[in-house]
DNA sequence: AACTATTGCAACCGCGCGTCA
DNA sequence: CTGACGCGCGGTTGCAATAGT
């Protein structure tokens, strides 16, 4: 039998050939064998883990169904290429999604929707599964208990003004804390107590010294003023937010309407990329005094990244709803 | 401790597209 | 050109683990 032109030996004996590719029996017989062969279904065994590593090692990816005859797995094609893109591949991350993470997948799900895939591209050795999982089990279930349809406007808006804002923020925070750590309990008030443990309703607001929608009430966006936070606000206009992703600084937000495809996937340097710049969280121009969340702990960081929405998520979700 | 509800994730399903004979 | 096949994608399901009562 012969794998991408490689003589190979089949120990199960019935590596079976034809139609396509490797294959040279008939469609006929190939569907006949399918039913007697009793495909394989549900948890993959660790023998069929095995088997599928040890092939793959040996003969490569391939067409998916003729590996998994070849090597002998009672298994569709499907089934094998999920099993390995998604859980044996060597290179997949395992583990919670990082700020970070968590960041580029809400930026990039604000620009191509439920593109899984696209999105994985972006987060190396992160799959499409894993990415939607995140977003149906963590971001919906938010949507739902803010009583909020996660494709209305009000929805995206508090992702885009709020939690990705907050959570560019904790990963500037985490960086300068981990760069300074004395920083942290030396500096004074905060410009901000949004992600102090317990102080969210003494500042119910949020800040949105970046881009504000034009809907928001006055009032509002007085307080957020005197917020020492900022954010670059790359045009006086909130309905034209530009979306400039060459010139290696990263404008937030971008505009909706926009939905160009300026993405890039660094193979060599498999670093998140975004156009012609590579995503940090520093793109988001933090103002460069910005000393915000330095009193933030490493257990308030992970109550933060468990359940990043409080009473401002609330408060930001009806101001938009009064003000629409 | 026992039961129920909820959550998170691996795996499956169906559809659409590309390729090839 | 057309039909069969393989693959990849997004949506959905099933179930084990965990939390709550």
């Amino acid at each position: 039998m012969e794998y991408h032109g490689q003589k190979i030996e089949v120990d199960s004996g019935r590596g079976r050939e034809g139609g396509r590719g490797d294959c040279n029996e008939n469609n006929q017989e190939i569907k006949e064998e399918d039913v007697v062969m009793e495909l394989r279904r549900g948890p993959w065994t660790v023998e069929e883990d095995f088997t599928l590593i040890n092939f793959i090692a040996h003969h490569g990816e391939g067409r998916w169904n003729s590996l998994s005859r070849c090597a002998g797995l009672k298994r569709t094609g499907k089934s094998c290429r999920l099993r390995w893109l998604n859980y044996l591949r060597p290179d997949v991350r395992r583990g919670n999604i990082t700020l970070e993470e968590q960041l580029l997948i809400l930026e990039l799900h604000s620009r191509w929707g439920n593109r899984w895939s696209k999105i994985a591209q972006h987060l190396p050795g992160r799959t499409d599964n894993e990415i939607k999982n995140y977003w149906r089990t963590r971001v919906q279930k938010h949507a739902k208990q803010l009583k909020c349809d996660v494709n209305s406007k009000q929805f995206k808006d508090t992702m885009k003004y709020l939690w990705m804002p907050r959570l560019a923020e904790r990963i500037q925070a985490t960086a300068a804390a981990t760069s300074n750590p004395t920083a942290a309990s030396s500096s004074g008030p905060t410009a901000t107590t949004t992600y102090i443990q317990n102080q969210e309703i003494q500042h119910p607001l949020p800040n949105m010294n970046h881009h504000v929608p034009e809907y928001l009430p006055i009032q509002l966006m007085n307080i957020e003023k005197t917020n020492s936070l900022n954010y670059s606000a790359t045009s006086a206009s909130s309905d034209n937010y530009s979306s400039d992703l060459t010139d290696g600084c990263y404008n937030f937000p971008i505009n909706q309407s926009n939905n160009q495809d300026h993405s890039q996937v660094n193979q060599s340097t498999n670093q998140f990329c975004y156009g012609e710049s590579t995503i940090n969280p520093t793109s988001y121009n933090f103002h460069p005094g910005f000393q915000g969340f330095q009193e933030v702990d490493q257990q308030n960081n992970t109550q933060w990244m468990e359940n990043p929405w409080n009473i401002e998520d609330v408060c930001f979700l009806q101001q938009l709803n009064n003000d629409m």
